[in-house]
DNA sequence: TAGCTCGTTGGACAA
DNA sequence: TTTGTCCAACGAGCT
């Protein structure tokens, strides 16, 4: 304990000890440290967490409060603006200075200027650091001195730049004589009060001990099978790391540094990906509402309550697509296989505006992140960065067929159709109707028939893109 | 500068 | 059942 005037640390997605920049300043600066989470209902500028987002924060929260009191310390937890929260906060603890990383989403980035010119004004230090991503967004261009638009050369780029040497995980912290008593967790709320991420609970450890667990078995087992079983949803062949990554309970450079260079590429990719998509956030504010290919702002989206909510709930009568859904409804995630099936799905056989899929991933996914979340929808969407090709409208059938031919993952999730031969699995209502009945299966029953048909859907969805083109 | 090559994840159809 | 070919648009990035 000391007398000494504290360095407030500002925990934002960075909910970590180990490299920590902003952490490892403060306690480099000799002074006690004052760790602090501010939580703001109407979100740091960017639109507020989903309900699933939620409930992960919160314990995440939980354990990063358990991991300082370990080191004789504890998480001030305050409520309202960052702002107020943070000048009051100051003046409170006669604080001399307050560290953060720094977060990309252009609307936490104007927020965040605001901050650091309020909390100058008072004579208090700002300062923040870039933990969150291996490059900052201004340090990469390509040689005309603009940011990468395609993926390759980013990627190429990329790989021969430094990155930082993962800091250590502090052994001890200096606190200050007293601490604020602040806000308790239960009064945020995070939690749901209806029981509905029971499930959760079975899939996932928040925090940065599950984070750290979660690298280590992906590091022994899938990692070197990643290229093969990335592609294969039943099995556990992704590192299901996203969620940690989006609350910065590890940072991306500490992935980068604990696996193989060559022998885990294709994974270390996926990690410059998500890079790469916070790059094009910060260079392209607009994306999260508008496309980037500004010709798709012609493009003649319908819309059709009816067929979303089918989509949200997993009634499509497409089982690959269904299940994906049901799995993210039920567990808070979906495989990235699915998750581009199912979104290619809304976008080109419903032609339901992305934004509306985007909003949906957005309430409901764990690792919900903006720059993610937009790009990927902008991708499927053919609007995007990098994008598919418009004629590249993936078959729900042969999908299915292909990535989960033993029928595993979809009858996981889909248990009214568990009963039907695989021949049938990915397109029930072809199958005789003394099977259907042998297996349980009452299409329009307990089960829907297509809500399109996919032959017409596809054929509707180049049309539309055909009209894009001649609207030019 | 002009021209060339290439683009995470595919589908349909014919042979 | 498998394999090959076309679909076909366009801008980024490089030389």
């Amino acid at each position: 304990m000391s007398d000494a005037s504290p360095v407030i640390v500002w925990f934002r997605r960075d909910l970590r000890l180990a490299d920590n920049p902003a952490l490892s300043e403060a306690l480099a600066s000799g002074e006690p440290v004052l760790p602090v989470y501010v939580f703001d209902e109407e979100g740091e500028g960017d639109s507020p967490d989903g309900a699933a987002s939620k409930w992960w924060l919160h314990h995440s929260l939980a354990s990063l409060d358990e991991s300082l009191k370990g080191l004789g310390s504890r998480l001030v937890l305050l409520r309202g603006s960052s702002k107020s929260a943070l000048v009051e906060l100051c003046r409170e603890m006669g604080a001399r200075a307050v560290f953060w990383n720094r977060r990309y989403e252009p609307a936490v980035v104007e927020r965040d200027t605001e901050i650091k010119k309020s909390l100058v004004d008072c004579g208090v230090q700002a300062r923040s650091f870039n933990g969150s991503l291996m490059q900052s967004p201004l340090s990469v261009a390509n040689k005309s001195g603009t940011p990468f638009k395609v993926f390759t050369p980013f990627w190429k780029h990329i790989q021969n730049l430094s990155t930082r040497t993962p800091l250590a995980k502090p052994d001890a912290l200096t606190t200050p004589k007293s601490l604020p008593k602040g806000e308790s967790l239960e009064s945020f709320e995070l939690l749901p009060r209806l029981s509905w991420a029971d499930g959760f609970n079975e899939e996932w450890i928040p925090g940065e001990k599950g984070a750290e667990k979660a690298l280590s078995l992906f590091a022994k087992g899938g990692a070197a099978k990643y290229a093969k079983d990335r592609d294969t949803p039943s099995v556990r062949g992704v590192s299901r790391l996203s969620p940690h990554l989006h609350f910065g309970e590890i940072s991306p450079n500490q992935i980068w540094h604990a696996l193989d260079r060559k022998k885990h590429e294709p994974y270390l990719r996926q990690i410059a990906w998500r890079e790469f998509a916070h790059h094009l956030l910060f260079h392209f504010k607009d994306t999260p509402s508008e496309p980037l290919r500004p010709e798709f702002a012609a493009f003649p989206w319908t819309r059709n309550p009816g067929w979303l909510k089918a989509w949200q709930t997993g009634q499509t009568g497409y089982p690959i697509v269904d299940a994906g859904m049901r799995e993210l409804w039920q567990t808070g995630w979906m495989h990235n296989r699915v998750r581009m099936i199912a979104s290619s799905f809304l976008v080109k056989h419903l032609l339901q505006p992305w934004q509306d899929g985007a909003a949906w991933f957005w309430d409901t996914l764990v690792d919900a992140d903006l720059a993610n979340n937009t790009m990927g929808w902008q991708w499927v969407a053919g609007c995007g960065a990098d994008a598919a090709p418009y004629f590249r409208i993936f078959n729900p059938i042969t999908q299915g067929e292909r990535f989960d031919g033993d029928g595993t993952y979809t009858r996981r999730w889909m248990p009214e159709l568990a009963r039907l031969p695989n021949k049938y699995l990915f397109k029930p209502w072809e199958a005789p109707a003394a099977l259907l009945e042998k297996a349980g299966v009452d299409l329009g029953g307990n089960y829907p028939m297509p809500i399109v048909d996919h032959g017409k859907a596809r054929k509707a969805a180049l049309d539309a893109y055909a009209e894009m083109r001649d609207a030019r």
